[in-house]
DNA sequence: GAGTGATGAGACAGGTCTGTCTCATCACTA
DNA sequence: TAGTGATGAGACAGACCTGTCTCATCACTC
């Protein structure tokens, strides 16, 4: 019946190290505390994944897979590009008021790994890259190309100084100072209707 | 003659940390390695500073007072509070291009020590809300308080994302676009003269 | 010259880290 | 029923971690 179940496991342990990742870092985070947490053995864990590198980098990839999901819904609205990007600023306010919010996990990989070339650095460049297009695209309808790529950067740069912000406690602050400068900036560069 | 020296060897450790814990992170550089680098005793390290923990508080503060220094010298100029802030990004710009250049100190410290109340925590608060504090001085001398606040705040997260950006390789453009953005955000809060 | 304080050198403790290995167990299928 | 593959349990290795302790050494001062 079960068309492979294929890993109940190794899934389980992508989302308890992610929750483990996220309170204490990476590095402070160890083995035996994931497969503790996870009621796993560690030899499940090393069958999964050959080194914990691979298993951040499997976490990493699994919550930027998350994070896309929501977006292609926001894409498929039948809303103004601007409304879009007002939902992005507002889905990040929301995340921020949450209990178990620790800040994100791919800034936190990028001061752990700061090293390029190294794996889990290149998972961090694909999720911000990755954003950063998203908005280009949104931007692209109602301003030409490359104003849409600065303006998209732009917007980048202030979601993450407003998830840091939020990281020391002023997040209702940075996202309503966030948001506004960004629909001040793309009003000023709209491509008149 | 000399004034009591005091410590040579704390500051030489101090700045070794330093060094190293930029490159490699706070959890990824042991006090061997520290005490090696510095080529110094372990008990030397220890009797100037308890803990690691400690170590890395002195480590952040001597990178804040350092900054602070140079923020004084910026506000005694007698140039435009427009100039002033310009100043601060494109000195961010140069800061990108250093060949050493891997990010910032106190972010990489959130992302390894996110606890509230952890003295870690406490001493990036401190820096950044001391940035923060400096843009809104130079900001209310051409708009109102409350309106230096918030836009304060809005050059503040700019920033912060300009330099994650750099950290991925992205600085200049990174800069380049936050410099331009600031600078807009200003002019359309400005007091009229 | 005696005393004092900072330092050097390194052993040591007790714990934790990643990663490997072995063997038993269980579910399922041919 | 026999076989197969995933898993559990835990010992183990070898390295590294933070922090403490002892003892020798050196510079400087009274």
């Amino acid at each position: 019946m079960t068309p492979t179940p294929v890993s109940d496991k190794r899934q389980h342990v992508v989302e308890t190290a992610y929750a483990l990742f996220k309170r204490a870092g990476f590095h402070a985070t160890g083995i035996d505390r994931i497969i503790t947490e996870a009621d796993v053995a560690k030899m499940t864990m090393y069958r999964h994944f050959p080194s914990k590198d691979e298993l951040i980098v499997a976490v990493l990839d699994y919550r930027a897979r998350r994070f896309d999901d929501q977006l292609d819904r926001l894409a498929e609205k039948n809303i103004t590009p601007e409304q879009k990007i007002a939902e992005i600023f507002d889905w990040h306010g929301q995340w921020f008021r949450r209990p178990d919010f620790h800040g994100c996990l791919f800034a936190h990989a990028l001061a752990e790994f700061g090293d390029p070339g190294h794996p889990v650095f290149e998972a961090v460049a694909r999720q911000k890259n990755g954003l950063r297009q998203r908005m280009r695209s949104i931007l692209a309808q109602v301003m030409p190309r490359g104003r849409a790529g600065s303006v998209a950067a732009t917007l980048l740069m202030l979601i993450e100084g407003a998830t840091l912000m939020a990281q020391m406690g002023q997040g209702d602050a940075a996202i309503r100072d966030a948001r506004k400068a960004a629909l001040d900036i793309i009003s000023a560069s709209r491509r008149p209707q």
